[in-house]
This record gives C-alpha cells, structure tokens and sequence, in this order.
DNA sequence: TCTGGGGTCCTAGGACCC
DNA sequence: TCTGGGGTCCTAGGACCC
C-alpha cells in the first residue's frame, strides 16, 4: 500500500481501462411525486402499484427511505404496508405515525425519466439505459482513471478524473430534473452497478481498476449481479457466502452446479467482466398481464381478461412498429404454478384480431382451472422501418408477394403504412414502457 | 414476504433435417 | 432395419433483473 501514489493502480492499468458509469435513480417513483408535490418530501411516502386511493389492493412499487424505516418494503402487498404505516388521516391521534400513498403514474415518471436521459446521451456517447430509472455509460473516451492534482497548483488535494465525471453527472441531474441519482464508477459494468448501489441515496462510489476484486470482497454474494435467492441459497450450501469467497472458489465446481453462469459470476466476483456496453438495443418480447383480485375458474372472466390483454400488446406492437411470430400466454394457478403456452406463425404478422383469437385457443388449455393471473406475449418480434432488412431475410427485393415466403396467416399484408401515418406526437412515450423499480 | 408487472437469458427435450 | 453425428427450430420452465 505504500510507496504507491493510487493503491493498486498502475500506469499501464489506467491507460487501458474502460471507465463505467452506473447511474441508478434513488427511488425513483417517489421522487417523481416529491417534484410535483414538495411537501411530501421527507415524508414517509409509498407509491403503490395496482393502488387506488383508499383501496388496499395492490404492491408497494416503491417505498422512500422514510417510509422503509416502518418496514414497508418493495413488492410488499399494500394491505401489509398499510398496517405497518397507517395512511394520514386514519392515524389514531396525530402523534401516530402516518405515510402518503400515490398510484403509480407511468407516464409521468417517464416525463422525467426522459430529461434525465436527454442528460445521460449529452454526456456519454454510449448509454445503455436498462429501465426507466437506470443505465450504464461508457466514457473511456471523454475521461481518464488518471489523477490529476496534489501539486502545487492543484492546492494539494488529488482528484481522479473519472470521478469528477460521475460527480458531474449526478449534480446534473439534480440541479436541471430535481431527482436524486447514485452514481457508480469502475472499469466495468457489473463492478459499476455494485458501486453505485453501495451509497444509496445520492452516493458517489469509485472503484478503480486494479480494486474491484478488494471492492467486492466483504460484500455479501447476493450483492453480485446475477445472484439471486436461489443460487445464494446454493452457494451458501458450498460454503460460499462473502463475494471474496466466490472469487476465490473452484470455477469448475461452479460451473458443474451452475453451468455457464457458474464461471461468469466467478469472474465478476473477480472484477472481470468484458461485456461491451451497448446501447439499449429494440425489445425481444412485449407481453401483458394481470391479476385478478381473486383466483378465478370462471371461463368467461378470464376470457374477458385475455382479450384485453391481448388487444393491449397487439397495439403496442403496432405503435412501435414491430411484427410478431409467436404468440403467448400465461396462466398462474395457486398457490403459485407459473404455465406458458406459446404457438409459432409461419411468417411474422401484425394482427390483432390473430392475437386474440390464439390467446384464447391457448387458454382453453386451462379451462377447467382457476387462475389467479393471466398474461399475454407476442415474440419473435421483426421491425419493418429499421435497417433490419439483412437480419431479418427479406433482404430480397420487393418480389416479397402477399403469400410469398412466409405464407403467414392473415395479417401480413395490412402492414399498409405503419411508417407512413405518423399522426401521433406520441414517439416519445411509446418508447420504453420498462418498469417497475422493485429492488 | 404466499407473490405485481414487464422484461432478459439459459437450459433441456423433442421434432426434423442431412 | 438399426442407427451415427451434427445442426436448427420450437416449446416450456426457471432464475434473475428492475
């Protein structure tokens, strides 16, 4: 550690690390609501999914600090949240502790999630945003690991340069949105995530190259991307509890109980990750789905529930131009028997009606069952307005007739102008529909 | 925590082809 | 008639993420 001007970073290091940002807005929903309405800041605030005032159905998409401190957490049902911090107004006496609640309003946290994008592009060339309050930047090019300062001129105090860049970034995005942002920075994507996750709120973590593994080491295996309940559960079986564990442990025994993704969580434990950062690319899936309050057998019930399912994700597929050759469904019975059904077209369509009528045949499966949720998908999704052609096979002239090559079903045809009817001013919000910021 | 909604990727078996 | 190795595509389920 000493005779070192930076621990563990050497010259040769710094030249060629990449420098990561992980910005990763601080509950964000309940931001959202504190910028259109100040005096629920500092207040304990929940943000319910499915809510509706004075109902308790639903979950907590979001809970703020002040509101975590009486146990409501993310993903909790409302009617728990609701007992462990009554709502203002039911409070006994006005000494009781009481929360706010608000209904989720997407498309308001999406307003803003886009003039925090607007900053995100004017400071980095590649951003891959990963959902609506969330996205990695790559800005080896505008920066460096390298220190500057500590002379004489620099009145004594170094600074490393990618550090001011996530400083900048996060006083940015306060100063013109008015939200709260952690800033991670580190030569790499998943190192990146951790560090910015490792200050909430409004924090500010560097890990230079040459330190993540140390970084990591103390920290609790879930805390590595990709570990969840299950592989946990696994690894502390395996002895393995402490990311420093992971890093150290066998990668052919990992990878014999974990396959692939054995050896890859063994390298991040390590600090090696070699994943490009890519910009967010087009979506491969769009589905929908819902709960019924109650599990139901109804027939008709459900039914009527997968129809509007199914008209919903046919007519987002159409407002972001995309065909779609597989169709899907979803029916969870109790307790919780998660089912999918999915049947492929020949050819990619953009029919609604077609959506519909195969969510329904695939349903029929489940008939005789009660279902507490149903859902909808399309995939195998295609673009028609993008350079795509290539990728997609129709690389060859328009000789494509209505019944050519794909002989799709009904529908392929009705394409019409899909690019050309561009009355809608609506290409900002059709743009991610992401969600949820359960953590 | 008996579970909300929207996604991604991986695995495994079967059909089918050469 | 028994059977090899290689490949692709499809479906279903699972783990994980936010």
């Amino acid at each position: 550690m000493a005779g070192e001007t930076l621990p563990g970073v050497t010259r040769e290091e710094s030249s060629d690390a990449r420098v990561v940002l992980h910005v990763d807005m601080d509950c964000f929903y309940a931001s959202c609501e504190r910028l259109r309405e100040p005096a629920l800041r500092g207040e304990p605030l929940v943000v319910g999914m499915g809510y509706e005032d004075g109902e308790s159905f639903g979950a907590v998409a979001t809970a703020s600090y002040e509101a975590r401190e009486f146990g409501v957490e993310s993903a909790q049902p409302i009617s728990q949240a609701l007992e462990r911090l009554p709502p203002v107004g039911d409070a006994e006496s006005d000494d009781e502790p009481a929360g706010h609640y608000r209904p989720v309003d997407l498309d308001f946290y999406e307003s803003v999630a886009e003039e925090v994008r607007e900053i995100l592009h004017d400071c980095a060339d590649v951003v891959r945003e990963v959902s609506i309050d969330e996205a990695y930047l790559d800005v080896t090019d505008t920066t460096a690991w390298r220190t500057v300062g500590g002379g004489e001129e620099g009145g004594g105090r170094e600074r490393m340069l990618a550090e001011g860049v996530g400083r900048h970034l996060g006083q940015r995005i306060a100063r013109e949105v008015g939200v709260p942002a952690s800033v991670g920075v580190a030569p790499n994507m998943s190192a990146a995530k951790v560090a910015s996750d490792h200050d909430k709120p409004d924090g500010l973590v560097v890990v230079p190259p040459g330190s993540v593994r140390d970084f990591l080491a103390p920290l609790p295996v879930t805390e590595v991307h990709g570990v969840g309940p299950v592989t946990a559960r696994e690894m502390g079986e395996m002895g393995i509890e402490t990311a420093g564990d992971l890093a150290a442990a066998d990668p052919d025994r990992l990878e014999s109980r974990f396959g692939s993704r054995g050896r890859e969580l063994h390298d991040r434990a390590r600090g090696v990750d070699d994943r490009e950062v890519t910009p967010t690319g087009r979506p491969k899936s769009l589905s929908r789905e819902s709960a019924f309050a109650e599990a139901t057998d109804d027939v008709e019930e459900k039914a009527e529930v997968v129809t509007g399912l199914a008209a919903d994700v046919a007519d987002r597929a159409r407002r972001r131009g995309a065909m779609y050759r597989t169709i899907g469904i979803k029916a969870v019975r109790p307790p919780y028997d998660v089912n999918t059904r999915a049947r492929s077209l020949s050819g990619p369509v953009d029919d609604p009606e077609l959506v519909r009528e195969v969510a329904l045949d695939l349903l029929s499966e489940f008939d005789g069952d009660a279902v507490r949720k149903v859902g909808v998908r399309v995939s195998n999704l295609s673009f028609a307005d993008a350079d795509q052609s290539r990728l997609d096979g129709w690389e060859g002239s328009a000789a494509v007739s209505t019944d050519g090559a794909g002989g799709a079903s009904a529908g392929a045809e009705e394409t019409e102008e899909t690019e050309g009817g561009d009355d809608e001013a609506s290409d900002a919000t059709d743009g991610q529909v992401s969600l949820g910021e359960f953590d």
